[in-house]
DNA sequence: TCTGACGGTTGACCAAAATCAATTCCGTCG
DNA sequence: CGACGGAATTGATTTTGGTCAACCGTCAGA
């Protein structure tokens, strides 16, 4: 977990476009990029745990990283993965002190880490960044609840299956995408034991979806969307 | 699905408690409440559905409205049981222009309406009320994230357990609580078929818990606490 | 008092997915 | 090139909870 002060740009690119910083001018932005440093993670990096006092929140430049909680026994469920452009913890700024959850970087991860008590600080004077923050709030918000009604009321093989639809390109009736990440990320973000998604996989070969290594193939979009 | 404009004191003081009104001062708080009107509703009235246009975010002052999403099929899941106090679809004021759930009124129910455009107007005056919003906003991200970790690694009789100390009151090693809701309400809450809450509290049975319609005595509640 | 509706419980059954174990695949490093 | 290690797959088994159906208790209305 070494630190540095300088982005490269394709990082500053991601951040800008980050939904934490979105429709911001550019005094805003500049403000809020003042409160932050650079984390560079190794994997597997522990960013924080559930309880830990809670002073930043982060924003994902490159790689990945895994939010969850462990329940009293050694298990653990992950809640999201975040990609880049996708921040965490924001939801702390006016609210709890402690983290409510564990963050695990994924893969090797540059992270925007902003200092909480300075950004409290800017909301006070310029109160307009408040509404970036809100919309990454309910951006996020959204698309928890999302998840969750997904996992109450879809099979794995759906759920695989809406997520090929919602990040696939499409080419006539045919379709393709690269995971960006392993499997077992993938599996993780649904909700799923990786034996499960690899079952889910072969369910869907039978639906025209062929699988080599992170190269998938849809032969028809619309027979994947009526399951 | 009746109107008026008045509120009585419960309800004034329950929206006056409300996340999406606190810390406020008076000023801010007239502002935010001179967006509202108050609505009168019936058991089962559907107050939007998913994709409806959306005018309109709001805070419970009585009674109970369920959160929902459906799937292709007739199927549907519960998101969220919104209490009073409790807001919703405020994620709306600077995201979506529709609806991304169903609402659905639960009982007769009594709730503030609150203009999205206008509240939109009125954050551009005075952005401070941002802060209120996104504490609300935040607390209930946080609370959906915990309702996915807690579906994605408890059984049922463990998230009964879960919500049985943290609602009831304690007596010594003992405590006690009484359902505000019927368990039909309380099944869905937990993402469960009625069936298996059911069988759920028999199996706490064995652990000293009593329940006796909605009243629930706890006969230890570090008993519970280790399930 | 009878009746019907409704919420809740119980039992039988089934489907989905977690778990455990064994094996294969693949990329990396010696 | 071969060996190793992590990721992925496959099979066997078990657990969990959903579903369907029957039943019970309570309450409201005839």
């Amino acid at each position: 977990m070494n630190r540095t002060l300088t982005l490269n740009g394709h990082e500053a690119a991601v951040l800008a476009k980050a939904a934490v910083m979105a429709g911001l001018d550019h005094d805003e932005a500049e403000g809020l990029r003042a409160c932050a440093t650079v984390l560079l993670c190794d994997p597997h990096d522990v960013l924080f745990e559930e309880g830990d006092k809670a002073a930043y929140f982060y924003c994902v430049l490159s790689g990945y990283v895994r939010l969850y909680r462990h329940n009293g026994d050694g298990r653990q469920a992950d809640i999201r993965i975040c990609e880049p452009g996708d921040s965490f913890a924001e939801c702390l700024i006016h609210t709890a002190e402690t983290y409510r959850y564990g963050a695990q970087a994924m893969d090797h991860a540059v992270l925007a880490r902003f200092h909480i008590p300075k950004v409290r600080l800017l909301l006070e004077e310029r109160p307009r960044i408040g509404k970036a923050i809100m919309r990454s709030l309910s951006l996020h918000l959204i698309s928890t609840m999302e998840c969750l009604a997904s996992d109450r009321m879809q099979t794995a093989p759906q759920r695989v299956a809406n997520y090929l639809l919602t990040h696939c390109v499409e080419d006539g009736a045919a379709a393709s995408l690269r995971l960006p990440f392993p499997k077992n990320l993938l599996a993780r973000k649904l909700g799923l034991a990786p034996e499960a998604l690899s079952r889910a996989f072969s369910t869907l070969k039978t639906r025209g979806v062929t699988v080599r290594g992170r190269a998938i193939a849809i032969s028809d979009i619309n027979v994947l969307r009526q399951i």
